[in-house]
DNA sequence: ACATTAAGTGATT
DNA sequence: AATCACTTAATGT
C-alpha cells in the first residue's frame, strides 16, 4: 500500500470537522512533525508557540510536583488538540504541563497566531476549540474523581485499560517502575497490586509486558 | 560468566 | 500505602 499523503491523513483525522478549503489552509500553514515513543514534546515552563493537531498515535499529559515527580493527567489521541495551547493565546503563555509521546505519533503544528484568525473566520474551528476544551475539562474531572475516590488497585486497572485503549493494543508494554512514576506511587505497591489483579483474572503479566483481559 | 535491570517479598511505619 | 532491605528472575554483553 502506498504512503498516504498529508492531505489524506488530515482528511481522515479532521475531515468530519472542517470544510475542505479550510483543511487546505491548515495543511498549507501547518508544520508536519513526527515524534517517536517517549519523546518529550513540551515541558513545564516552556513557551507555547505552536498548537499541535494529532493525526494519529497518542500523547500523554503529565503534571509535576515540587520534587520533580510526575502524575499522569490524561491521554491525547487523533483528532485531539492540547487545551493548554488554547489558553495560551488568551494571555498566559507558559506550559503548565509536560507532554510525552505515548506511542509513535504524527502531528501538525499550527502557529498560535492562526488561532484567533481562524476563530473569527471559521465556525467549525470555533466549535472545535470549544468542544476540545470541554472534553479536556471532562477528562480532568474524571482524573480528579479517580484520584479522590478510587482505591489504588482500581486506579491501577483503569490506568492499564486507558493505556491499552490509546495504544489500540490490550498488551501494554511497560515496567512496574514506569507505571509507578505515572501514577505517582512506588514500584513495590504497583508490583503487589498487579499480582492481586492477576490472581483476580483481570490481567496477565510477563516481563516488560502486561495483558489487559478486562476492557 | 558476570553485570544490569526487572520483579517479588517480609517487615516496619 | 510508602519505604527499606533483601532475594530472585530475566536479559544483555
Amino acid at each position: 500500500m502506498s504512503r498516504p499523503s498529508m492531505k489524506e491523513i488530515l482528511q481522515k483525522s479532521y475531515g468530519y470537522l472542517f470544510e475542505s478549503d479550510f483543511l487546505e489552509e491548515i495543511e498549507s500553514v501547518g508544520v508536519y512533525r513526527k515524534v517517536k515513543q517517549g519523546e518529550l514534546l513540551m515541558d513545564i515552563g516552556q513557551p507555547i508557540g505552536m498548537m499541535p493537531l494529532l493525526l494519529n498515535g497518542a500523547i500523554k499529559i503529565l503534571r509535576e510536583d515540587e520534587e520533580g515527580d510526575e502524575l499522569l493527567l490524561y491521554f491525547l489521541e487523533k483528532g485531539d488538540t492540547c487545551a493548554m495551547t488554547v489558553s495560551c493565546f488568551m494571555g498566559q503563555n507558559k506550559s503548565e504541563i509536560r507532554a510525552v509521546a505515548e506511542a509513535d505519533t504524527e502531528l501538525l503544528m499550527v502557529p498560535v497566531e492562526k488561532m484567533e484568525i481562524w476563530m473569527a473566520r471559521y465556525k467549525s474551528w470555533r466549535q472545535f476549540i470549544v468542544d476540545s476544551y470541554h472534553t479536556r475539562m471532562m477528562e480532568l474531572l474524571e482524573t480528579v474523581d479517580t484520584l479522590a475516590f478510587m482505591r489504588m488497585d482500581e486506579r491501577l486497572l483503569k490506568y492499564l485499560q486507558d493505556k491499552a485503549k490509546v495504544n489500540h493494543n490490550d498488551t501494554v508494554q511497560t515496567t512496574h517502575q514506569e507505571i509507578a512514576l505515572d501514577m505517582h506511587t512506588s514500584r513495590v505497591v504497583v508490583s503487589r497490586l498487579l499480582k492481586k489483579l492477576e490472581k483476580e483474572g483481570k490481567i496477565e503479566m510477563q516481563r516488560n509486558q502486561i495483558v489487559v483481559l478486562e476492557l
